[in-house]
DNA sequence: GATGAATGAGCATTCATTCAT
DNA sequence: CATGAATGAATGCTCATTCAT
């Protein structure tokens, strides 16, 4: 396991100036092959988990060889990361849409609400690969740079909410609570429904659906929010 | 890894009866050497997670040798599930415990909610051990007998806590919810504290504590809960 | 590869004290695996050097799984040093055994010049992995503690040399010159003989033997040694 | 690893005459990319040995793409095996030069041995590239053919030495000897004494440098050569 | 029962070589 | 000709599990 890696990310520098089309095809391809292989780790990160995820699981997803994602990815940690930054890009793009459309802050709050579900139903995979973050061991392969670039991406998603929360409560529309801890509840209430719903079903068991739960969830917890 | 496994838990028959004094000792003995083989498994998989812990750094923070351990348990798995097995025990003779005391519904309710801060106080590593059984593929290399046994268990959990939801519900106290579900989010919301607490522990957060967050969210929460 | 590494070679460390016998049975047992795995990796790393050297390949030398030889060496290149101490040892042995026979220097030196050639013609493996030492970046993946050792050990050998040339030259059988001095030039000439002949042989020439010209180098080389 | 090659050296045959400018430049253009690769690998193989160094090491040294290597060259192994060849090439123009200057023998073959430094200083990379066909199995990656003109190269130069010392003791400035063992003496103590400074600077040791034993050393070996 | 040495399948990662553009 | 992306076999090392003592 490499600890720290730089990234490859950046284009790569050509000495001479390529005919222009030529260079922006291979871009184009650089790019839409970096997305195959997030793709299918997504896949196989979410269906094993970090540890029993292989890269050659990986590849053959992918249907490319592994030593080709090692030309896209240092590590199997970078890989990984790559997908979180992924996820949080996509949450981010989804919480700023819903702010933009000017509706009553508690509205907006309900779209979120919303979107999280959304999220989890149309990106299954992704959520999971949120969750790993928690694995004790698995920050240890990844650089402090990194780290702290997790860090930033995750404060903004946080701070915009908080936003949409302080918007309703200076509008009297709740009650005054300090708008980042509400926040924190709100996520950490649909992250443990995530949990809890999933356990239940790798246990086999079918009882309340996530769906319903979350649902329910929001129209009680708001009630604690608005003033008597 | 072995899929399925028989129990190894029943006492061992022996082809000659032997004293029945040495018999209770040779029990005792099987139950104490399993006690300790567990207490050194929780320490080492809430350090290091279920797939970097290795048997050998188990066998050496029990002070045995790694076959001892196979004498107890058949595989990695199943000593994993004995563990979690033994979290709900606890958890369960907890909240009888509470719900013996005669309290106000309400009362007890809030103690149960205090017990989950207090467990995971006191036995980290046990938490961390329950949140595995979300891991995907885990389950994999458990019998459907043993994960019928969880969902036995993890049902009496739940339901003993609707019993006093239900109650205080049927006093007024609460407004008229299906218990059930109040568990589940109550659980949920916890279960996503602590992911929410730990996650930004790994990766050198600080802000916002898990005991502040629980402190407020069952206020926050129970305020939903409450007639108007 | 790891960079380094503490040492296995240590007694294991009982808890209680097992019988004596059984102790000393699994002892002596442990230093014959060790002499068994030195023994088949002598030959491999001879064969195809280091680099091309796999730990299959010596495991199937040695007749015993890769995970055993990690049993006894952490890596490859522990395993490699290894074998350069035990070179070193013998060496030194026998040189110690000739200053003992109370011949005069002189006569001491050719034996010595004598025994690099047997040396090389018993333990021919041997002899190479000394040469490994000169590779490049061979010596990245061993300890600064490690490398100190092997200096230690070769300037030991070199010592005792330079003690029989310099009593010869005290009795004024050869003309003054700094013994160390002789001593790198004997060295070095039997160095690059062996080189030489090795590589004829690698490309399929076979004239002047080394035999040959080992005797005659001495001739001729203490020709310039002794006084006019 | 493909075993032998033909040869890529020859001019391209090409379909059409083109014009006889046109022909000399592409000629003069492949020999230049053949000196750039070579100059580029005899680098990169000296720093980190041949199993070390990759093919993309030794692109980017020459600032060419891998696939631009292996129009020149069929593989690694061809590759070092024309350093060799350049090696070998340089040290045959040198030894010609000097026995060109019609000086004593003795004088000529001092200063063959004060080539032998030169050259070592000069392209200490180029030496090291000599001492890799010592390494058992490399040989194994080079066709016969190729081994056999590697030896006649090598014999080339040895005989041209040994005619310097034939010279000599055909004057009586030397004793009479067989020549060509006089040669593979100088040049195995040349060799070995190489290998010696190389291997202490490998382990840090900074005692007796080459130039120093260098000189010394040929003046006790004329010693020997010469008639009391 | 207890031990811990032995096993060998499994995994992340590298790199010589090829080939479509 | 030149490029460099793609390949996949190869390798050092790990670790759950077994079994002779």
């Amino acid at each position: 396991m490499r600890l720290y890696h730089h990234p490859r990310d950046a284009a790569p520098v050509h000495r001479e100036l390529t005919a222009l089309g030529t260079l922006q095809r291979k871009v184009r391809e650089r790019r839409a092959r970096r997305q195959a292989i997030q793709a299918a780790a997504v896949q196989v990160f979410s269906d094993k988990g970090f540890s029993r995820a292989t890269m050659e699981d990986i590849a053959r997803q992918a249907e490319l060889s592994v030593g080709t994602i090692y030309l896209y990815y240092r590590s199997k940690e970078e890989l990984y990361v790559s997908l979180l930054f992924e996820s949080m890009k996509i949450f981010t793009g989804a919480i700023e849409k819903i702010m933009a459309t000017g509706l009553p802050p508690d509205r907006q709050l309900k779209k979120v609400w919303e979107y999280f579900y959304t999220y989890h139903t149309r990106y299954p995979q992704s959520y999971r690969v949120l969750l790993f973050l928690q694995q004790p061991g698995l920050t240890a392969g990844i650089s402090p740079k990194t780290l702290q670039e997790i860090n930033v991406r995750a404060g903004r998603n946080f701070s915009l909410v908080s936003r949409v929360v302080a918007a309703a409560m200076a509008k009297g529309i709740y009650r005054a609570h300090e708008p980042r801890e509400v926040v924190d509840l709100l996520w950490s209430l649909f992250l443990g429904l995530v949990h809890l719903s999933e356990t239940r079903q790798n246990l086999g068991v079918t009882i309340s659906t996530l769906k319903d739960l979350h649902r329910k969830a929001f129209r009680w917890l708001e009630a604690g929010l608005r003033p008597r």
